[in-house]
DNA sequence: AACCACCTGTGATAAAAATCACAATCGGTA
DNA sequence: TACCGATTGTGATTTTTATCACAGGTGGTT
């Protein structure tokens, strides 16, 4: 049943049977409504979360304008690294896209742990590192790439990202105009 | 002598005297003249670069045109992280922008000792930590900012940066052509 | 001082993208 | 089927930024 919910933990970091299972004893489950928000603005993350079913949108709320900065779907996880280090209220908004199922690990709940369990202050470490490298290659996209070059990175290497979300909410992510990117795809053909 | 050494390490992690002498010992001391390069393109990245003089640049290399990405100064950090992660050819240059003195810790060398000395993995993870962190705040600027609000992002809170490098150098690293940079510096008086 | 390499400011023009306006399409539902 | 809301495509226009060209300026070196 929570053999999918095991497997991606250990893809983070592997673990003994016994700390699997006291790791998900911590993990909460969470129904989310399409819309509903896991993570408010100006609130303290102290939690990461999977997604088990939907996915997550994170966004920064710029004078009423949303601008997606991630997508978290089935098997992946998310949070907001710099709120939970820093212990700094959130810039940023997580929200459910569709009707979502996350579970839910509190960090100051698996802290506890950190002494008795050495792995799993390895496995927090390694889930924050595979976080923000995943956020600097997706970041480099703007360095790097014109809106159409990084239209096209994410057609070639991430293409089950398109089936999944609108154009405008693609838009938002790739930082260009709703237009802009509905004729670059036009182009494409 | 090598006191402020001990201090830039132990800001990102604390470590007995014993290990800090260790960690110390696997430092390697190198000189490097502007425009050396310290990092090749394509060259897997294995060890972590501490500056105590000058500084050193990190720049994409698109068409022949250098993108920088990165600066680090005296007391900073810096390396390629995706590169030693997964021990791939580096899609970016580390050059010093300066005559300048830096300390090279080696993966492998340090690695030897990750289990007899637990506080050197923990060392290891902040450090890339911190690192992604600051790149992601970095990268932020491009999602959220209009290059008129970097520059002033920059100004407010790395002033320090604008003494250092070049107009043409940052323009480079705001991601404006010179000229524009040039021209939203004059507006700002 | 004379020279040179490099950097910066600024005008003119071209290119790219945002904005505005509106028509077309698609799904779900009464 | 007819309606409604949300989404997408597309033309016209404006705004922003890049590109090109060139004129100072600065600092180091001989």
């Amino acid at each position: 049943m929570d053999q999918t919910l095991r497997d991606q933990i250990t893809d983070i970091s592997k673990l003994s049977d016994e700390e699997l299972s006291l790791l998900i004893a911590h993990a909460q489950n969470r129904q989310l409504k399409k819309g509903e928000i896991l993570l408010h603005e100006g609130e303290v993350c102290r939690a990461f979360y999977l997604v088990e079913k939907g996915y997550l949108r994170t966004y920064y709320n710029k004078k009423g304008v949303q601008i997606n900065l991630s997508f978290a779907f089935e098997g992946n996880f998310t949070a907001n690294l710099k709120s939970i280090k820093n212990k700094q209220g959130s810039e940023f908004v997580i929200e459910a896209g569709e009707a979502t199922m996350v579970w839910v690990f509190n960090i100051d709940a698996i802290s506890v742990h950190f002494n008795t369990h050495p792995q799993f202050t390895l496995f927090v470490r390694r889930l924050a590192v595979r976080l923000l490298l995943a956020s600097e290659e997706y970041s480099n996209l703007f360095k790097l790439y014109t809106p159409a070059e990084r239209y096209q990175h994410i057609e070639k290497n991430n293409p089950q990202l398109l089936q999944r979300i609108s154009l405008s909410q693609m838009a938002s992510y790739l930082g260009v105009a709703r237009e802009t990117l509905s004729r670059i795809r036009g182009k494409n053909h």
